[in-house]
DNA sequence: CGTGTATAAAACCAATCAGTTATACAACTA
DNA sequence: TAGTTGTATAACTGATTGGTTTTATACACG
């Protein structure tokens, strides 16, 4: 999974307005009028969001006439869980201290994987 | 769970020298001195990122003697992955196109939570 | 053909970001 | 006390972001 890929998921996904388009698209495909009308923001913004959204995968454009309309693409989405996922014993055991997970870890075995060794 | 809070977990996110400091606390605590080796990059860079993680909780601290200990803290990790569990149902069947999944789902039956309702 | 509509592109702006160097501070060490 | 180490802060810079308004393009319709 390349770096620049979740560097482009994980940027897209830090603003608001563009979450709110991909829940938008998520019930199917909108024009990008369709998806400014809700927005106190104008045309030409919610295009800027689609152009970081296309340039991170997560949307994909057709054409119908002189409409463009947008298309979610979950698989940046789906490398991003990814991703998080490698840390999901950190967060089940959250109940304990890091350390003493890790001591009891450590001292267990010797199968000591851990997030980002890919 | 808080717009807020995802925007600075994903942003926070959105850098690989970021998470690679989160990957090499997930292997323990370490202090600014031993996140900052690695790197190609002065210690004052390292200690912004590390308030980036901090501001995000994704990172908390302590102190001993005049180090200033990081210890990984997963809850924001969790928090994101939930928000991206939402998306799930769209990268599976993404064998599919949307379109035709989403038609199924609607003339199958009324329950059309999508992601983003909550 | 001209007009309206959907979208993109350009130029601009203020704010934020990501790095730098230099400096200050705090705590240990001799 | 002075020196050294670990970290933070400040001041600066160039690039990027997120918005604006204005203008251009592409298509459909009458």
């Amino acid at each position: 999974m390349d770096t620049d890929e979740l560097d482009a998921t994980f940027a897209a996904l830090a603003d608001p307005t563009r979450r709110a388009i991909l829940a938008r698209l998520a019930s199917g495909e909108a024009t990008v009028t369709e998806l400014a009308a809700p927005f106190a923001m104008s045309q030409p913004a919610i295009s800027k969001h689609l152009k970081v959204l296309e340039r991170a995968g997560l949307v994909s454009r057709g054409r119908d006439a002189q409409r463009r309309p947008c298309r979610l693409e979950a698989r940046p989405l789906r490398d991003a869980a990814g991703w998080l996922e490698d840390y999901r014993g950190y967060w089940e055991e959250s109940f304990q201290r890091l350390d003493t997970l890790l001591d009891e870890l450590k001292s267990a075995e010797g199968g000591d994987r851990r997030p980002g060794d890919h």
